[in-house]
DNA sequence: TTCTGAATGTTAAACGTTTTACATTCAGAT
DNA sequence: ATCTGAATGTAAAACGTTTAACATTCAGAA
């Protein structure tokens, strides 16, 4: 495998090494016949561009790092399809920075950014993996959960205040008055928030929310049904559960089939997401769609418009969520 | 953001800029104090070594790319967590060759190995994009699907034939006779060694099966569905329907049940992956399982031996696969 | 004819590392 | 005093690009 650059082109083209550059970034500062010739010899030569060395010299590496904390999740892997997929048109690869939950390694991923492995951060965490950065001694980044605490980071989210409340809601119009809630991890803004729409519907309805009623998971099938058996061993039962994502639903959703609850005629279940698997759950799970994808699309696109150097006009950027209402949602037992 | 190089680094300690490079990758080369030293003032200037010096000049950049059609699958998202795994035990990073079923793609991510993007390749297709590349002209390459075109690429995969007749032998065991198939995209080696091992248990058993009894889909859900109707449209209903993949197998259900199929009543279902939500499907899917993270896991592991120079003693590596019966599954109506 | 400027091409200096080959120092053996 | 060799440090050449600055050519205007 000789390795060929452009030294080799211009030796066989007879032309020098900034002809052959010119030729390829930069056309017009070349005669036709010229760039004919060079094409011609890169192709007999067989040459690949080197991205190392050009990244070198331009200070640009076009990759960017999505920093996840399960690429494994469906949501998750929802937004990297998005992101992806603009990421490319744009020319860009996608260097993958799967967490699993370790601060650590958030931090080892963001560093790629300086390291000059990449040129933009996209974040799904609500941990902030710079210290003390102003906004110009830090990477270009977005984050893709609705995220408070850093005052000038773009971020993309639904409005998950309004996704709380339109959910409970929905499960107070059918009756439901006793209503629990399995939140994701507490750390992130988007439990807190959603937590905040909940309470807020069900103060509008008049109804107080016991502490007992709330219980704390974290994003998973597994969490969701350890939550449900916590839940359903206290005192009060409720006749409704609504659950953070989907897959804590579906986790739920077992969980309260094995202890012998039929839902939804015993008990409704709402989720968050509508990740692909919630319309084939048993039953189909009544849900609040995120448009995952373009979520994705959406945070590349703020990412690359940041590396063009726009200031993004505004912070905080909503997409439209949208109650999918299925199977798993009915009135309560007594109605 | 003033950029700090070991330049600097050099200038702040009093030393050459090579005595700082030995300090970090090679500290035998320099006494304790200098190395001291050396950290002290990396650490004053606020150094992050820049990875695509280091990596022009080594010509190995630490990352691998895994080329994927779809990184949204489940069982896909899976595979790739167990390659992130490894990789990153081993310090490298993984680029995101998602193709979407794009041959075009597969090569544009394939070329990056020639760019010096990457150092390495984890194919998850049925196709090669090298032409004509004999072993030592083509970058480190591990094939993640079984993948018999080329004889010199390692695999990794179940026996998917011996899977193919375990789903089968286990319909025929619950009294089925008369059992359909529906494939994933025929392209694939596994597709047509799961169909292999269908027809040799359903030969064992004395069944003749007929071509309407095989549906061709792509492995999705909505595949699974389309692929289900079809199916049902056919003079001859089957008892049992064997699906390529749990995402058909999902798709399929829900299909039937539109059409007032109840499963496992009216037709047993069984799929392939054992993907998180086969066990909270509608119903609870019965499937043969793959260890889906390993098998990423394995294929990384070969990578990265063959990119030390080990020639792996065998090309095609076997993991087990298992059938988790659970209640898609049951006797034939009639029975 | 001379001058101007556009069109085209080239030289050489970066970019930030690693690494080879060489230089220096110095302890201990002779 | 000289030699040997280990220990430690350095200079400089890579790696493959891009790009600023400069050089050449040549058509057309004066």
């Amino acid at each position: 495998m000789p390795k060929v650059g452009m030294k080799d082109i211009a030796a066989e083209a007879g032309v020098s090494i900034a002809t052959v550059s010119h030729a390829f970034r930069n056309p017009d500062r070349v005669s036709d016949g010229t760039r004919r010739k060079v094409l011609a010899a890169a192709r007999r030569v067989g040459y690949t561009p080197n991205r190392l060395g050009a990244s070198l010299r331009t200070a640009r590496s076009g990759n960017i790092v999505v920093i996840i904390p399960d690429i494994a999740d469906s949501h998750n892997a929802r937004l990297i399809a998005g992101i992806e997929r603009v990421a490319r048109e744009k020319g860009y690869s996608v260097l993958l920075g799967n967490t699993r939950g370790s601060e650590a390694r958030e931090r080892e991923f963001a560093a790629m950014a300086r390291s000059g492995q990449a040129d933009g951060i996209i974040l799904m965490s609500h941990r902030m993996p710079f210290t003390a950065a102003s906004v110009d001694e830090r990477p270009p980044l977005v984050n893709g959960c609705e995220f408070t605490g850093h005052a000038d980071i773009p971020c993309v989210s639904i409005d998950d205040r309004a996704a709380g409340a339109d959910a409970t809601r929905h499960l107070l119009e059918l009756g439901h008055r006793e209503i629990a809630v399995i939140t994701g991890d507490m750390a992130s803004t988007s439990s807190r928030r959603r937590l905040e729409g909940f309470r807020a519907a069900m103060a509008d309805a008049g109804r107080a929310v016991d502490d007992d009623r709330v219980v704390f998971a974290d994003y998973s099938t597994e969490g969701g049904a350890t939550a449900a058996r916590e839940l359903l061993l206290r005192k009060e039962r409720p006749t409704a559960i609504f659950c953070f994502s989907d897959e804590i639903a579906i986790g739920c959703m077992h969980a309260l089939r094995e202890l012998g609850f039929e839902v939804p005629r015993d008990m409704s279940v709402v989720g968050v997401d509508d990740i692909e698997f919630a319309r084939y759950a048993n039953p189909p799970l009544t849900t609040v769609a995120q448009p995952t994808e373009e979520i994705g699309a959406c945070c590349a696109r703020i990412l690359f418009d940041i590396m063009d150097g726009e200031r993004p006009a505004k912070r905080i950027h909503i997409l439209p969520h949208q109650l999918a209402v299925r199977e798993s949602t009915a009135p309560p037992p007594d109605s």
